[in-house]
DNA sequence: GTAATTTCTAAAGCTAACTTGAGGTCAAGG
DNA sequence: CCTTGACCTCAAGTTAGCTTTAGAAATTAC
């Protein structure tokens, strides 16, 4: 009777996911629920801190992938602690610091075009863009209409 | 002869796109080349700033709608003045401080939660996340299992 | 016991932002 | 003039992160 665990409903409602993402996640790993007799999943109350961290983490712009990669972080066997998540948490939060510094950067990257009227290289700091905060394009990229650093 | 322009090769050198980005960015109305006599794009000078423009924005998470809507706030007829770079160059650093303030406040309160090692709600102010940071989902999203604020 | 709800799987669809491919045209060099 | 490379259009493919649909089985409510 302990280990009855929640439906896929129930988790759907505490989070405010929809069913089909936490299907989607657990697709993609980042939880591992147990079926009941009937085949149905069943979650753990554990299930709602890392549905929790997923949506903090991708707040931040986070991908699937690299959620999965924090989260596999946390221990296997047992229940996570206070001073798992803490620790997780703490890594994470090194990648936030990094990712609004970078944006921080720009935006003052900008500002310092606005107050030259500018806004052209090289004067301007802008097109060493600022690491993976948002930019996966394919190719290289240069702003302002500069040509490639090593030319 | 002072008309010619740029071909969307050099463009694309120049900028570091790739020429089907290019190509994309026309169709989605973000610049708007003349064509020469054989029907091949040409542009002018000023259309590597407005790709510049579109690069860094997109560094921000804007979408390209959004980017279009801040380039049509410029001069129609005539080519942009460094006072209307400025001006919208401003109106779109207004709109990065709220992100960059939002995250910022996103972090400080997962601070907070690592600090009391609790990362449950109701004492955790992160189940009312930051406005468009990166939150597009489709349904509400409470987190940390908390049920929403009105229930 | 039966009806309504929930859940299941698998596959297809969707949006953003592009890229790739096919088949053909234009422009520049020799 | 003729070849080569850049350019053209249009359609379809790609990735991430899901949602939707269809048809069927399990659970819950009465």
């Amino acid at each position: 009777m302990a280990k009855d665990g929640m439906t896929i409903g129930a988790l759907a409602a505490r989070t405010g996911l929809a069913v089909s993402a936490i299907r989607y996640y657990e697709a993609q790993g980042l939880i591992r629920p147990w079926r009941n007799s009937g085949g149905q999943r069943r979650f753990e109350r554990a299930d709602l801190r890392r549905l929790s961290f997923v949506m903090i983490a991708q707040q931040f712009g986070f991908t699937l992938p690299q959620i999965k990669a924090e989260l596999d972080l946390l221990p296997g066997g047992r229940t996570p602690t206070k001073a798992d998540w803490a620790r997780i948490s703490a890594g994470f939060r090194d990648a936030l610091d990094a990712r609004i510094a970078a944006m921080t950067r720009l935006r003052d990257n900008l500002d310092g075009c606005i107050g030259c009227g500018c806004l052209s290289l090289p004067n301007c700091a802008l097109y060493n863009p600022a690491d993976s905060a948002a930019g996966h394009g394919t190719g290289p990229r240069y702003l302002m209409g500069d040509t490639p650093p090593g030319s």
